[in-house]
DNA sequence: AGCACGCCGACT
DNA sequence: GTCGGCGTGCTC
């Protein structure tokens, strides 16, 4: 049947307009054997060569004059055909180049990689006469060789005209390479290379003086198995020569072998065994095995409080995933993604687990990524991209804390884990287990409608009680002349807490300073009439303005609220925070994690390492500590401005806030020692704050659902956010008022479009940036815009204009 | 993205 | 007259 792989379509490595789509190409005889849907090619593409991914295999082509597959690249394709469906579905619905999206599923130094070399024209033609510089850099390429282009440039004399006429004569011949970044480590493996018997004679017939030959050839009497080179000279203190002239007798023989690097080798994991469920947790495990065991497609949202052992469930339901015969995928947020919860894994399932994470070398994360594809190991566990896991009979994906903006890339391609998740599970008819103690308001959503099972976890294992939490109001504070960042309850928690030789950890949401407007005596925030969202103060006009509708006003004199001039923008950072503990608390010792104390490798271990080991009283920082740890002695959660991030111009404000606040209440009182929490706000009575210290989670998605459908926001409609950057300001404005017009026009009655609007962030890297917002329910809309956005690229004559889209919901 | 093809200014 | 500037368009 190998005429049904004759023509190859392949999605070619260049990503430009024009280039989103495969190429058809010739598959020559010899690769039919080898060629797959997956396989990673090389290809001539214009006047070049490049990488390629194949995406189809059939026998009819769609053009004339084909050009053949050059190559194809790796024994085993690293894509699987459901990956490259994936991809072609996520270069749709993301907006991206598809090559973008088959990229970002492969470790990076699969990523082609092209070099050119100048060497000697094979057939060099001889005759007229060389100028001195042209017979210098031929005379030095003989000498050396080939030698990389940009090298050749680089040497005195030559420039790229004079290879250029060189190349024209005969005399060189610039070629391209395609290549990746891999690098595979190999070992050299000793073993018998004759009989059990053959090496008995052998070693009888072995002159006296030949001790370490004896020695060696008697290891491999008992043990005929191949064995490391230098295990066994380190075993047999032998060197490298005995070895060599056994090989040379012919007695053994070397073999090199490919060795998986092993980012854990020589760490040991403690092997534990499930423990007993409680009742809760036997539901939720029920819950996904049943599906799982019929083989059919099913999402569960597993809502669970702050330490009800969701962990377990997901380890028991993996177990039960793989006496099926299938694997596992488990997502957690790269920053949860810390050893202890390695260590469980490890200590659950030994050798078949792979670990993804940042911490990795390219090297050892194309290592533990060969492991899933080749089917060594079962169960993968990393951050978002380790969604792509290369298993070809998923049965269950886990996605820990599923409500974790980090799910989301930033970067193209655009994608969300989670809908990358259901996409797969769909696929695989696997289950897809969302877990959380702070739901997306999306899911919620659909959780709702039906659209995924819901299963409550509503107590702590071992029946440890929520923490207490307080709220503190900072009006009251200032009212009554406390002008500290820290409250008196507050102050007073922290002295007894640690004067009781336990810890504390103080959260403060945002690093540096936010632009929120903030009346310092009522509390009030300044918002926009139309939106419910923090105006945000620009200092250059010192004016407020919303960056979702562009409505813009005058910082007013006074509060409008009650008339207070104490208005204030708002920001404190943790430096500040850190000064104020030593001014109030000589002798506490404080560990600092933010942005900047953690931006080196492997920084986020070590200060956490610290803290464990009971270095410090105190660990200060932002978002990074608020999930994931779990240490014994800390017994006080002090939240020091509640209200930084509920101000932030977003729609998701409030959700964010009542994640937060309820994930860093979880921190307090895990273990034996009773927790209290300490939450400090100029907004006691928002929803947000006030139910999360109550902990009514009901009551919070219910009004926060409420509140998104009367202000028309996902999900109960989507948006798209077109982002237009220009380094002229003048050109951005001109060419998004333009494209918010011709989408008006076009959309018309069908969706909803505002702005332009300023950016949250208006100038970037030397880049003006202005948002368009397009709010709808009509997938067609989606459609439309795609059509908008291309007819505005193809004839935008100004090559600085950017457009990015995001969509949400 | 690259690179050729193609149509206008300052040089052997 | 030619070398080369970078606008336009295509790559199976």
């Amino acid at each position: 049947m190998t005429a049904e792989k004759s023509i190859a379509a392949v999605v070619v490595d260049v990503v430009a307009r024009g280039t989103d789509r495969p190429f058809d190409y010739h598959v020559p005889e010899t690769l039919r054997d080898v060629i797959e849907v997956g396989s990673r090619v090389r290809v001539s593409f214009g006047h070049r060569k490049v990488m390629g991914y194949v995406v189809r295999l059939s026998g009819e082509a769609s053009y004339g004059r084909l050009k053949p597959i050059l190559d194809v690249m790796d024994l085993v394709p690293p894509l699987t055909p459901e990956l490259v469906d994936l991809g072609l579905w996520m270069a749709e619905t993301c907006f991206c180049h598809p090559i973008t999206a088959l990229n970002a599923m492969v470790p990076a130094v699969l990523k082609g990689r092209y070099r050119r070399v100048v060497r000697i024209h094979p057939r060099f033609a001889p005759g007229t006469v060389l100028a001195p510089e042209e017979e210098a850099l031929i005379e030095r390429l003989r000498r050396e060789g080939e030698r990389p282009l940009e090298t050749v440039l680089a040497w005195p004399g030559v420039s790229r005209s004079l290879i250029r006429q060189l190349v024209r004569e005969r005399r060189l011949l610039v070629e391209e390479r395609v290549g990746d970044r891999v690098t595979r480590r190999r070992t050299r493996w000793v073993k018998p290379a004759v009989s059990g018997q053959a090496l008995r004679r052998a070693l009888d017939a072995l002159p006296p003086r030949a001790l370490r030959q004896r020695e060696i050839l008697s290891h491999f009497l008992d043990r005929p198995e191949a064995v490391p080179l230098s295990r066994l000279l380190a075993s047999l203190k032998a060197g490298r020569s005995s070895v060599d002239s056994l090989v040379e007798k012919g007695l053994l023989q070397l073999e090199e072998r490919e060795e998986l690097r092993d980012p854990f080798a020589g760490r040991s994991f403690e092997q534990t065994s499930p423990p007993p469920l409680t009742p809760e947790q036997e539901r939720a495990f029920r819950a996904i095995v049943g599906p799982l065991r019929e083989g059919r497609h099913h999402r569960i949202l597993l809502h669970g409080v702050t330490g009800s052992g969701k962990t377990e469930v997901y380890l028991q339901a993996i177990d039960e995933t793989l006496k099926r015969g299938r694997q596992a995928i488990v997502l957690v947020p790269e920053i949860s993604l810390t050893p202890q919860m390695v260590a469980r894994f490890k200590g659950r399932f030994g050798p078949r687990v792979a670990v993804l994470h940042s911490g990795l070398s390219g090297g050892e994360r194309f290592d533990e990524w060969r492991k899933i594809r080749s089917g060594e190991v079962q169960v993968a566990i990393g951050a978002r991209s380790a969604i792509f896991a290369p298993f070809s009979n998923l049965g269950l994906i886990v996605i820990d804390e599923e409500h974790e903006s980090s799910y989301k890339q930033e970067e193209q391609p655009k994608y969300h884990a989670r809908e990358v998740a259901f996409r797969r599970g769909m696929a695989h008819r696997a289950v897809v287990v969302l877990g959380t103690a702070t739901p997306a308001v999306e899911t919620i959503h659909r959780a709702g409608r039906g659209e995924l099972e819901r299963v409550v976890l509503s107590r702590r294992v071992q029946g440890r009680p929520l923490p207490r939490v307080d709220v503190v109001d900072m009006r009251e504070e200032l009212r009554e002349g406390n002008r500290s960042i820290f409250s008196r309850m507050l102050q007073e928690a922290l002295e007894q807490c640690v004067s009781r030789g336990e810890q504390a950890v103080l959260f403060l949401n945002r690093r540096g300073f936010s632009t929120f407007v903030l009346c310092r005596a009522c509390g009030k925030v300044l918002e926009c009439s139309h939106c419910d969202i923090s105006l945000t103060f620009h200092r250059t006009n010192r004016t407020l303005r919303c960056h979702y509708c562009g409505h813009a006003e005058p910082v007013p004199e006074a509060c409008p609220a009650c008339d207070s001039t104490h208005i204030r923008y708002f920001g404190t950072g943790t430096q500040r925070v850190e000064e104020e503990i030593a001014r109030l608390f000589p002798g506490m010792r404080v560990i600092r994690m933010d942005v900047d104390t953690t931006n080196r490798k492997g920084a986020h271990e070590e200060l956490l390492g610290r803290f464990g080991a009971g270095e410090a009283d105190v660990l200060l920082g932002t978002q990074m500590i608020a999930k994931g740890l779990d240490f014994p002695r800390v017994t006080l959660v002090g939240v020091i401005a509640a209200d930084t991030m509920l101000h932030l111009p977003d729609f998701r404000a409030a959700e964010r806030t009542f994640q937060l606040l309820t994930q860093v209440s979880g921190r307090a009182g895990r273990h034996n020692l009773s927790g209290r929490v300490v939450i400090q706000t100029y907004s006691p009575m928002h929803y947000s704050i006030d139910l999360a210290a109550r902990a009514d989670t009901e009551s919070f998605y219910r009004k926060e659902l409420l509140s998104r459908k009367q202000h028309r926001y996902p999900p109960f409609c989507r948006l798209f956010t077109l982002l237009f950057s220009h380094p002229d300001r003048q050109a951005v404005m001109q060419a998004s008022f333009e494209a918010s017009r011709l989408l008006k026009q076009t959309l018309a009655g069908r969706a909803e479009v505002l702005g332009p609007v300023p950016a949250t962030i208006p100038r970037m890297k030397d880049r003006y940036r202005l948002q368009v917002f397009i709010k709808y329910t009509d997938e067609e809309v989606a459609k439309a815009v795609k059509k908008v956005l291309r007819h505005l690229e193809e004839r935008a004559e100004d090559p600085e204009l950017r457009i990015s889209v995001d969509r949400d919901g």
